[in-house]
DNA sequence: CTGTTAGCGCCTTCAC
DNA sequence: GTGAAGGCGCTAACAG
């Protein structure tokens, strides 16, 4: 910049007021135009790093999924990512495979980064341990000025783009009921995970709503994968084969399962047994047979998230509802 | 780091060197310990804007694709992130949403947060104006001792992960050759995208040498995306009704096709016409049939860009090859 | 409006 | 092995 401002004959500090503007200063036509045209020639390329140094905030946001290979965080970085985009702002991402430790280790990567914010959009986990952990990390990340905002529960005290899980949970399980299905059972994803306990809470809730109360045995719990809803699928309606009705907590797992019922039992799908699916992925709809499921904002949810790191802090965290709805495709038929 | 070293009674450059150490200087080991106590006491955290301005260089990646959201690019930024992981790289990723100019506003971007390297992830374009642009900016980012790699061709002085692309267009057709088939249709993508092109030159050049050259009017053209795919392959089929096979160029185009093959035309896979799609993404195993493709290894081209990355600057470019498979499925069948 | 002058937090010669 | 000092590129008061 100083050549820059050399080259157009003015000082370093009008060059940069140009350049990167930041606030009320304003610079003559005159200047600016030189400073502009001398950036053009040399080719002058403006240093992040250096700016983030200097105004102790940095342009970069940072988002923390599971997995970027999963539709699902797919769907909500793509969000996360058109908003940013319209915000100029950069996002560095890291995926944690899962491993709980990641999480908070990148956490810690991103508040060395001086990132200005963070997403995390994977679920929370019932692990104390590990919650306090993270919790501790989020306070120091926002004592340096920074941003967290989840996406799905993770704390009263937190910014939050809540997803309805719950009552998604609920809509399934009443669309399933409405069709005629008495039995109904449920594939689970792992226990730990918050979004999977919301969801699976909420078909309880309804069944028992309905008279019907979920029995202990009509739940089983696998991987949150496509490998985990087929094995689970399969395991659940080998030892409970008068199941009628499948919830499968998510879409990637209602994949394996429909897979699983067709390849491993079988079982003809909506006839034999029907499935809902949860989160309503892009792929969806293209499954054999298309999957009903219980649709999700993903895309939303992402945009929301970032929505909420742009507004000023507040005294009292923020909370944005995204509702859920239930779409009946081919998986599912009336009894 | 001043208050650290201040705490554990020793100077800033001794801190900085237990700290970050790098390079040769080494610290005894009883000040290494006070050190380490001072930080963790004090809760420190490094500032990596401050160390990439000092140290002109950052450990942050870009990765820039087309659209996150899809599967193709998912499974390459996911073997990439696994790769940068191992590393300890932060990744920035960005999307351009196919729009040709945000490439060139991400790299740039990318420049001025002084990214060590960036991964070029979509496919290269024909489009002469915008490959020079690109190529120049390219240039640029190399002279500041940024490494850039490519998935894809994009030119042949640039370090690339170049999928077999002509060779799995010629693997398709032949497949569907020993099938029986010799009335093959092409549903394509956008012909400026260079994978797009090479991937019908393969196919064109095995039909040729086949003995049965790939006319005009059985090539069709859609979008890169599954609305894309289908409306396409409804066109082509309804325009060339004696097609037994086609060729769908890309596996989320090819979710379309088979959706409208269905639903629009009435038209039975793999029975009345089989279908091959490319790329072999995670969903191509589900769709109903399950679908018959062309493997390309997505989330090994990811890593081997980051691998790229990592091996100095070299004097000639680098390029590492990696093979197509056909895989049969469900959506072909012998005639 | 424009220029001067301190730093921002860290690394890195260079002496000790 | 350890400390002192200058500088990385930029911003933000503060004077003119």
């Amino acid at each position: 910049m100083q050549q820059v401002a050399h080259h157009a004959g003015v000082s370093l500090a009008t060059a940069s007021r140009v350049l990167h503007g930041s606030g009320s200063r304003t610079v003559g036509e005159e200047l600016r135009r030189r400073v502009e045209a001398a950036a053009q020639e040399l080719r002058y390329v403006s240093n992040a790093p250096a700016q983030a140094l200097a105004r102790a905030t940095s342009s970069v946001v940072g988002l923390i999924v599971h997995d970027v290979a999963d539709p699902y965080f797919g769907a909500i970085a793509a969000g996360a990512m058109r908003a940013a985009r319209e915000q100029r702002l950069m996002v560095m991402i890291a995926a944690t495979f899962r491993e709980p430790g990641l999480e908070l280790e990148y956490l810690r990567g991103l508040r060395a980064q001086r990132a200005r914010a963070v997403i995390l959009a994977g679920s929370g986990t019932a692990d104390a341990a590990a919650t306090a952990e993270l919790a501790e990390e989020i306070a120091g990340f926002e004592a340096d000025g920074g941003r967290v905002v989840c996406i799905g529960e993770r704390g009263p005290d937190l910014d939050t783009v809540a997803m309805a899980n719950r009552a998604g949970g609920g809509l399934a399980v009443r669309g399933l009921w409405e069709l005629g299905h008495r039995r109904i059972g449920v594939v689970s994803g792992p226990s730990e995970l918050l979004t999977v306990r919301h969801r699976l809470d909420g078909a309880r809730r309804a069944l028992r709503a309905l008279g019907a109360p979920l029995p202990l045995r009509a739940v089983v719990e696998g991987d949150f994968t496509r490998a985990g809803g087929r094995a689970a699928a399969v395991r659940l309606m080998t030892e409970q084969p008068d199941l009628g009705a499948l919830l499968v907590l998510n879409d990637v797992m209602a994949a394996g399962a429909l897979a699983g019922l067709r390849d491993d039992l079988g079982l003809a799908v909506p006839t034999r047994v029907s499935v809902v699916g949860f989160d309503d992925v892009p792929f969806a709809a293209d499954l054999s047979p298309a999957l009903s499921t219980v649709r999700l904002p993903l895309e939303q949810a992402g945009e929301a998230a970032v929505g909420l790191l742009l507004e000023p802090p507040g005294d009292a965290p923020r909370r944005v509802e995204l509702a859920a709805e239930l779409v009946l495709r081919d998986s599912t038929a009336a009894v």
